[in-house]
RNA sequence: GCCUAGAUGGUGAAAUAGGUAAACACGCAGGACUUAAAAUCCUGUAAUUCAAAAAAUGAAUUUUGCGGGUUCGAUUCCCGCUCUAGGCACCA
């Protein structure tokens, strides 16, 4: 009979449909496992998407049959930017674009033969999931960081400890206070603004200081926005790595993104006031001292530049704050340090994007502003009427932590509404009671930041139109929303229990299913995502709402998978674009670079202009440099939406089959390295699913008593299979697999008792062949309901290999039993075989390593 | 620029408390079956050189990005480079 894996496929996955695998027993171990969800954009699910997934399945599986109690939900994170951008483009609201594309994700899951909870969906844009990160919020808003007892608490004992101080204050002294308190809290910062498009723009819409649509300036703007108080976390953020069973490189990443150091304080007294300098060391031979630009401290310069200067310094602070290259304003002093050389000040971006940002360092040596451009020259004396100048003696050490405090507003539309009105600018929070704040809907979007203008009525506690503000009884409600990390901070904790009416999540489940025992995801995340929340964790547990204070006990590191991307380049400013040979007569900073999708090439690099032109409306009436043999750039990078390089996994499932698919991507390489895409040797993968097909159909599989060989391959079989789960590298179980069936696919008869054991195996990786061939052979259950074989350690480990040397040279493989594994035997042994009795005085030295080697030196 | 990883045949890769480098596949070449193709099966396959030369086969040297070091022994440890990828606080 022919394998058809499209009646087997589709047979099985109807029967699945009807069994809940996944039920809960009483009285078992739990095991959470949990993938990242992922944005549902228009293009649907990508290979790397898929390879997550299908690892986590195969680690399911694995469990329930080691009688497990399993948890593997899944959802989406739908709220964000691209959804925003399409809207904008389309006119269409988020929310249709998002719900198709949960639709075709949805199609798509199901169709990779995994388990998981159906059940306990969560799509974050809808209100009855966003009420609860609204409802976190609000508790982070009324709560403040009680240094004595190490947690958070709720800001009433705050109040209480500050009591006689606190009444005697004036309304807007009370809001001064505790904002300076609470784990939210309002505070200005610089965001990418737009004066063109009068919007702000992620730094993902942004290159060379110029927006990627339109090639429009960008400037930094301050502007008053919500912040977390992570810092407050520092230290527990820091410590608790310890205890998690993460990737050394994760860890060590959250290490230095945390980047705990003692720094010292230095000041520098003059005539005019004080300059605080942060170093890392305590010397004081420094000759060099930067600012960052983006320091308040830059305003003691700003200040005190004498008139006539004024305008050129501000003019250059403006212009170096919104390059990303590097720029220095070089101010000359009359300070000197202890060898007596002359300290030079530099004002500078230049550790806008380090992990030392935003204090001051001195820095030794001279090479890095070497190279660098300076655009401004001054002096201390002549353009601040500086003349005093000294260093104060006392010099204070601090610890210094690289993590800042993470804004949390953004001025975007499609985002969770922030529960926050004002009242004379003061900001209160609604009640609990009338949440969710819903988004209000709009019909049409053009620019979504003008629809949003609503305003709170306090009387009748419902959101109404901004024009009806009358500061009595109706206020205006922070238009802001919250940016997307805010929703999958706590994902996992709603996932318990995702239709909770009352409560964020039930306290018995939250109590059983406790935190994640094993996460899987990217390692983009690691200093983003991973670390707020852990922060969120942490301060959920303080208040006591969750038991535990790490969300994710175990986590493992999926290697990203590249492809190929095409782009060309657009002169800047100019609609205009340039064709990869020409580029070289234009200047880096002119050129803007712009991806495009691969079905506008022809010829493997070319562009086909026409079609281009024809399918984005933006480019109707652009020039080519080029009308002929337009080539465009390539780059092997991340698989990415944006960049237009995703693989949709669709059609090779249709033409293969889901079996294929799976062992094909667990085949394809390590699971946490990074991986380029091809589809070249799927053909292996689809013969070796034959080969075991044909072996029932072709061979005689008998039920016997299993011969000592047989025990000894079955056996070998399992161990192999079972250190792979330990180790996760399942790549090598599939290898372990084609051995297996290559030497049995020798034998004239099967022995069937170790052929079923071969398809439970087998059933983790390729569900449905293992099933069918599992009912063919007469089996009434499910293989999935059928337990972890045993091992019998009796079978495994015949001999110990030695490997047998002379001066380094392999001469001889001997194959030692247990009970001969010693190392008198095994040299007298060898000197038998090798030498003769007069070359043995010859050897001056034997190298033994037990289980491994034998080394004569001669 | 800073931080974190990675680099092994024609290709995906395997092997690290230092001990046979290239398991398992893909591809390619040759063969069997077939009118033919597909499918399937068998054999070979890191490179170079030598011996042999009908063929089987045998031997030596070199080889894990580049250059050094430690060691009886390094893909693995240390130092210095090169290249590639990911992150750098508003992409998710």
């Amino acid at each position: 009979m022919k394998y058809n894996f499209k009646k087997i496929e589709k047979k099985w996955k109807k029967k699945h449909k009807l069994i809940d695998f996944l039920k809960k027993k009483k009285k078992k171990k739990k095991y959470y496992i949990l993938n990242m969800f992922p944005y549902p954009s228009g293009y649907g699910l990508h290979i790397g998407h898929t390879i997550g997934y299908i690892f986590s399945d195969i680690i399911l599986k694995y469990k329930i049959s080691k009688n497990y109690n399993v948890f593997n939900p899944f959802g989406f994170d739908s709220f964000g930017l691209p959804a925003e951008q399409f809207s904008i483009s389309t006119g269409k609201h988020p929310s249709i674009i998002i719900n198709k594309s949960i639709k075709n994700y949805k199609k798509q899951i199901k169709n990779l033969g995994i388990f998981y909870n159906f059940n306990s969906e969560i799509i974050t844009s809808k209100s009855i999931y966003y009420k609860w990160t609204q409802f976190i919020f609000i508790k982070l808003f009324n709560s403040w960081y009680n240094k004595n007892n190490n947690k958070a608490e709720n800001i009433k004992t705050l109040i209480n400890l500050n009591k006689k101080k606190f009444y005697k204050f004036k309304k807007k002294e009370k809001f001064i206070f505790l904002n300076k308190h609470r784990l939210v809290y309002l505070k200005n910062s610089y965001v990418n603004w737009c004066p063109y498009l009068s919007t702000v723009l992620a730094n993902d819409e942004i290159e060379n200081g110029k927006s990627i649509r339109g090639g429009y300036n960008i400037i930094k703007k301050k502007m008053l926005q919500w912040h977390l108080r992570i810092t407050k976390y520092n230290n527990r953020l820091l410590n608790d790595i310890n205890i998690l069973k993460w990737p050394k490189k994760i860890k060590n990443s959250q290490i230095k993104w945390i980047g705990k150091k003692k720094i010292f304080l230095f000041k520098i007294k003059t005539n005019l006031g004080e300059i605080k300098i942060y170093n890392k060391k305590k010397s004081k031979n420094i000759n060099i001292i930067i600012f960052n630009i983006l320091n308040n401290n830059i305003k003691f310069f700003k200040k005190n530049i004498k008139n006539n200067k004024k305008k050129i310094f501000n003019l250059t602070l403006k212009k170096i704050l919104n390059k990303k290259k590097n720029y220095f304003i070089k101010i000359k002093t009359n300070l000197y340090n202890k060898k007596k050389k002359k300290i030079i000040f530099y004002i500078t971006n230049y550790y806008n994007n380090s992990f030392l940002n935003n204090i001051y360092i001195i820095k030794n040596n001279y090479n890095i502003i070497k190279k660098k451009n300076i655009i401004l020259k001054l002096n201390l004396k002549k353009d601040f009427n500086i003349n005093e100048i000294l260093f104060k003696k006392k010099i204070k050490s601090k610890n210094y932590f690289n993590l800042k405090d993470i804004v949390f507003s953004r001025q975007r539309y499609w985002g969770e509404p922030i529960p926050i009105y004002y009242k004379n600018n003061i900001p209160y929070n609604i009640n609990i009671k009338y949440l969710p704040l819903k988004l209000p809907y709009f019909k049409k979007y053009k620019k979504l930041k003008d629809n949003c203008k609503w305003a709170w009525n306090k009387n009748i506690n419902k959101i109404v139109n901004n024009n009806l503000i009358d500061n009595k009884n109706i206020f205006p409600l922070d238009t802001d929303t919250m940016p997307s990390f805010a929703a999958s901070n706590w994902y996992n904790i709603r996932f318990i229990d995702p239709k909770n009416k009352k409560n964020i999540v039930d306290k018995k489940k939250i109590k059983y299913w406790n935190n994640v025992d094993l996460y899987i995801g990217g390692s983009e995340h690691t200093n983003g995502h991973l670390l707020y929340s852990r922060f969120c964790h942490k301060f959920l547990y303080d208040i006591n709402i969750i038991n535990f204070n790490e969300p994710f006990k175990k986590f493992i590191n999926q290697g990203i998978i590249l492809y190929k991307s095409f782009f060309i380049f657009k002169l800047k400013n100019k609609n205009k674009f340039i064709s990869l040979e020409k580029i070289k007569n234009y200047k880096k900073n002119e050129l803007l670079k712009i991806y495009i999708s691969k079905k506008f090439i022809i010829n493997k690099k070319n562009l086909n202009i026409k079609l281009f032109k024809k399918k984005e409306n933006i480019y109707k009436n652009y020039f080519f440099e080029k009308k002929k043999n337009f080539i465009c750039k390539t780059k092997i990078e991340k698989m990415s939406k944006s960049k237009f390089n995703i693989v949709n996994p669709n059609y090779i499932i249709k033409k293969y089959g889901i079996d294929v698919f799976r062992l094909y991507i667990i085949f394809f390489g390590p699971f946490n390295e990074k991986k380029i895409w091809n589809i070249k040797k799927i053909n292996g993968i689809k013969r070796f699913i034959k080969k075991i097909w044909n072996i029932y159909y072709e061979k005689k599989i008998y039920n016997l008593k299993i011969l000592r060989i047989d025990k000894y391959l079955i056996n070998n079989l399992i161990f192999k299979i079972e250190k792979n789960f330990k180790k996760k590298k399942f790549n090598l179980s599939i290898s372990y697999f084609m051995i297996f069936i290559k030497k049995i696919k020798k034998y004239k008869i099967i022995n069937k008792k170790i052929f079923l054991i071969f398809l439970k195996l087998f059933s983790f990786f390729s569900p449905y062949i293992s099933e069918e061939i599992w009912f063919l052979m007469g089996k009434k259950k499910s293989i999935f309901f059928e337990k972890f074989p045993k091992i019998n350690y009796k079978y495994i480990n015949k001999y110990y290999k030695y490997i047998i040397m002379i001066n380094n040279k392999k001469k001889l493989i001997l194959k030692i039993k247990k009970k001969n594994n010693k190392k008198k035997k095994i040299i007298n042994k060898v000197n038998k075989i090798l030498f003769k009795k007069e070359d043995i005085k010859k050897i001056k030295n034997i190298i033994y390593k037990k289980n491994k080697i034998l080394n004569y030196l001669i």
